[in-house]
DNA sequence: TTTTTTACTGCAACCGTTTGCGGAAATGTT
DNA sequence: AACATTTCCGCAAACGGTTGCAGTAAAAAA
């Protein structure tokens, strides 16, 4: 079965293509007696407009595009949910599209959504991402693109992040208040700029007067073993700036049989769903995915609407107690 | 600045547009040299075909819908995670958009999807959905429809689903094999489907030899709390149905000092990732989200290859082991 | 009644590709 | 030299809409 078009509403009702098209979209100049006849034939014969006739017509697509590195990520699908959430509300849909760490499947998104003529995209770097040309022509296609979490470090893009500085600020904070001695911060891949970022923010927070062992984990299973090799120095308090870190330490603290908070205190940067896993609940800086959306698509609108202010957000951290310190 | 088109390239080369376009296809009717003529200009222009005229042209879009409950969900992500994967291997796009169990945006994601011509469905109905319609609507249009996890009673459509009652058979023969006394076994809402298939299969497994715990939990707290209650009957092996559940019934094991599988045993059915969290990791009877969507994307290329034979799939089960049991 | 205004509607070009068909030049065959 | 084949390329119509402009009939003003 075919689909309707405007000509076959027009043929039917002897009327041309324009004048139904117009009739369709409320134009003043078509009479109500006209537009009430087309839009009845519209309705029983299930007109759909075809999206891609009219977005080459307008050059306009209503698409957004959204990369990531990977959506099996509690942070990126609640980002995901929450653009999705607004995008449905603004009448645009949503291509996802996820490149694995994978420099090559990387630019073949990219390539996907000039190919789409996409409004705008919505883009995580992934991390050894060192081509930044092919966001660059995106820009120069007047394609708007919002960064998001994993930003590049050019000045003139819109970037929105978690706040880093406040959120590791926060947590080092948390840390001294109660009084702790020496403690285990647990970090990143030193090559993101995430992890420069909170680490600096930490340990200048933090002091010289906390004992402080740093480790940089590029999984969580590397944070695991790195954990267990750093009980050795007997630390009271573990810091870890990330879910995956986090999940590798709680991994590490069980496999002792240290028990929380009793024998070690426990601190993370979170989006909030892994901390509450465990008991006791872990305490946790929240970075909110679902946040950082919003505050994503909001921007992106700003983008549309004209704005050529460069903006460069960020989302409010806030402690959330659980009984881990 | 805008894109390169076809017709640009032909002025510049003094050829005709379709020329141009025939010698970016490779077509046999072009020469040689014409064609490095061509694909070197549109390289050096970055041309990229308008995804949009060609699928006006053409008729078809490249793109998948994929409408689903919700992203934020432990086992939605794997599968969409996995359905993108191939969508990318096989030049497809994936247009993901999720209803909330809310049947106005579930039929207005439909819509949506019609609008976009996509060339076929992949839909998880939301709980309360009746209107079937909107999905018929869709098949009428001959846009093939591969319905998962959350599939409807009709006959005449294609559907993919984890093995049920297959997963729940296997944890229950592990559970006899591993010469288990008292189970209490944890499954989720009563009313859902999958729970009845899960608990039949289960309890006919389990037979009458083995004592046995039933309760039901809606949420993770509540299996946590009902856990700790059924603590008291000293169960020596709990089973979850899923992960949701598995949360709540850890929680449980951890406020109560338990040691596992030393005081207590653990197995559950999952997606795998939860059960990996933990330190002896659980061992889990594996629903791969990933799996069923690998199944989900191949019928739907069989739909599209033509195939008219309608498909019932499930996936196979595998025991995964961890060190819980 | 004539002229001006208003209210409707249609023509046709355009968006960027694809593709059937037909034509010209180059080559091969007697 | 005359004819038949190849080889290479362009014309033009189509896909399904949008939109500026112009045209016609009816209503209002003169």
């Amino acid at each position: 079965m075919n689909n309707t078009t405007l000509k076959e509403i027009s043929a039917v009702l002897g009327l041309s293509i324009s004048t139904v098209s117009r009739a369709l979209k409320n134009h003043p100049d078509i009479s109500e007696k006209t537009k009430l006849r087309v839009t009845e034939l519209a309705n029983t014969l299930d007109y759909e407009p075809n999206a891609n006739a009219i977005q080459l017509r307008t050059s306009k697509s209503n698409i957004f595009g959204l990369v990531v590195p990977t959506i099996s990520n509690y942070f990126y699908h609640s980002f995901i949910s929450s653009v999705e959430e607004e995008s449905r509300r603004n009448n645009y849909s949503l291509m996802i599209l996820q490149s694995g760490d994978n420099p090559f499947a990387e630019i073949s998104n990219l390539k996907l959504c000039r190919q789409n003529r996409i409004s705008g995209l919505f883009a995580c770097m992934s991390t050894d991402t060192i081509h930044v040309e092919a966001y660059i022509k995106l820009k120069e296609l007047d394609i708007p693109v919002v960064f998001f979490d994993k930003v590049p470090d050019l000045p003139n893009c819109n970037k929105v992040c978690v706040g880093n500085e406040a959120s590791a600020t926060m947590a080092a904070t948390t840390i001294l208040n109660k009084k702790k001695k020496k403690v285990l911060a647990l970090f990143g891949n030193k090559n993101l700029s995430i992890t420069r970022k909170r680490l600096t923010a930490f340990t200048e927070t933090i002091g010289n007067k906390t004992a402080v062992i740093i480790n940089y984990a590029d999984s969580a299973d590397e944070a695991e073993t790195l954990t267990i090799a750093a009980f050795a120095q007997k630390p009271d308090t573990v810091f870890c700036m990330s879910d995956e870190i986090l999940t590798g330490a709680m991994k590490a603290i069980q496999r002792s049989g240290f028990n929380i908070p009793g024998d070690i205190s426990v601190i993370a940067i979170s989006n909030g769903f892994i901390p509450r896993l465990y008991y006791p609940e872990i305490t946790y800086v929240e970075t909110s995915g679902y946040k950082l959306g919003k505050l994503a698509f909001s921007s992106m609108m700003a983008c549309l609407a004209g704005s050529t202010f460069i903006q460069e957000l960020t989302t409010e951290s806030i402690l959330v107690e659980g009984g881990s310190i």
